[in-house]
DNA sequence: CTTGAACCTCTAGTCGCTAGAGATTGTACG
DNA sequence: CGTACAATCTCTAGCGACTAGAGGTTCAAG
C-alpha cells in the first residue's frame, strides 16, 4: 500500500509516469520523499490525492480548478458553496461548447446534403467556404 | 482592393496581424510581394484565400484539413469526393465531442443536484471526485 | 521634414501533457 | 556477489493554433 515507486502509483491510478512528475512539477502533487537513489517513493495520500484529480481531469476540469477544489477539500468544516460554484462554472462552459458544436454539426451536415457529389468547381462545400454570405448562421470560435 | 497592406487584409477578413503572419509561415498563404521597405502587400487572391481559411477554421476544421480543403478547391474538374470525406470526418469529430461533453454535462448536473450545500466535509461534489466509484459512468478523454 | 501609427523579425508563452536522449538505480537471477 | 536489464532519473523539445511583447524600421499624413 504505501512505498510505491513513481510506476505502481501509475498503474494504480491510470495515470501515466510522466503526467505524475509534470503534476508534481505544477505543484498538483507535493513531491515525495525519495530513496537513496533519489527515486521517488509514494504513499496512500498520493494515491487518494492522485485519484481525486484524475477524475476531476476525467470530468474537464482544468488544473487550476483543480488546485482549488483540492484545497477545498483539505477543509471539510468550509461551506461547500465555493465548490459547487467551480463545478457551476464548468457546467456552463460544457454547455456553451456543446451548443456551438451543434450549431457547427448542423452547419456541416447541411454542406453535405447540398453537395451534390459532382466536381469541385460546382461544390457547395468548396462554394461556401470560398464565400461565406452563402451560410445560414455566424458562429463564434469554438475550444 | 489590391496592393493591401497586412493590417487592411486584417481589417477585411477579421483575422488578427499576426494570424496572418502565422499562416504565411506554415505555409497556409503564400509570401505576398514585398515594398522597398520589407513591408507585405496583398492583393484580391489572398482576400480570397484567407477567407477560406477563415470560414474554414470557424467551422472547426484544423490546418492540415484546410491545407487539403485548399489545394482540392485549386482542381475544379476534379471530383469533390475527397472534400466530402473531408467534411464528414470532421462532421463525425464534432457529433464524438458533443456526445462526450453531454455524459459529461449530466455528470456535472448530477453532482449539483446531489449536494445539499452544506460543508465540504459532507459534500458530494468532493466525494465524487474523491472516490469515483460512486460515479454514473466510465468517460473517455475529452478534447 | 517630422511625427507617430503601422509595420518588421524574433523569441517565448499558452494548456496539459507527451516523447526522447542519455545517465543512473533497483532488483531478480545465477 | 556479480550482472543484466527494466525502471527510474533529469532535461529539453514538441504538439496546435495562435498570442504577446521587445526592440527596431518604414510609411504616409501634415
Amino acid at each position: 500500500m504505501t512505498n510505491l515507486s513513481i510506476g505502481e502509483l501509475s498503474r494504480r491510478v491510470s495515470v501515466k509516469v510522466p503526467t505524475i512528475r509534470y503534476y508534481e512539477q505544477i505543484g498538483l502533487l507535493p513531491a515525495p520523499p525519495r530513496t537513496e537513489g533519489r527515486q521517488r517513493r509514494y504513499g496512500a495520500e498520493d494515491v487518494s490525492r492522485l485519484s481525486f484529480i484524475r477524475h476531476a481531469r476525467e470530468l474537464g476540469f482544468d488544473v487550476e480548478a483543480i488546485r482549488e477544489l483540492l484545497s477545498l477539500s483539505a477543509a471539510p468544516e468550509q461551506p461547500c458553496e465555493p465548490a459547487d460554484r467551480i463545478v457551476l462554472r464548468h457546467l456552463e462552459s460544457v454547455e456553451r461548447r456543446i451548443a456551438q458544436l451543434q450549431l457547427l454539426g448542423s452547419e456541416l451536415r447541411h454542406m453535405l446534403d447540398d453537395c451534390r457529389h459532382g466536381q469541385v468547381g460546382e461544390c457547395r462545400i468548396i462554394q461556401v467556404l470560398a464565400d461565406h454570405e452563402q451560410c445560414r448562421h455566424e458562429h463564434g470560435r469554438v475550444s
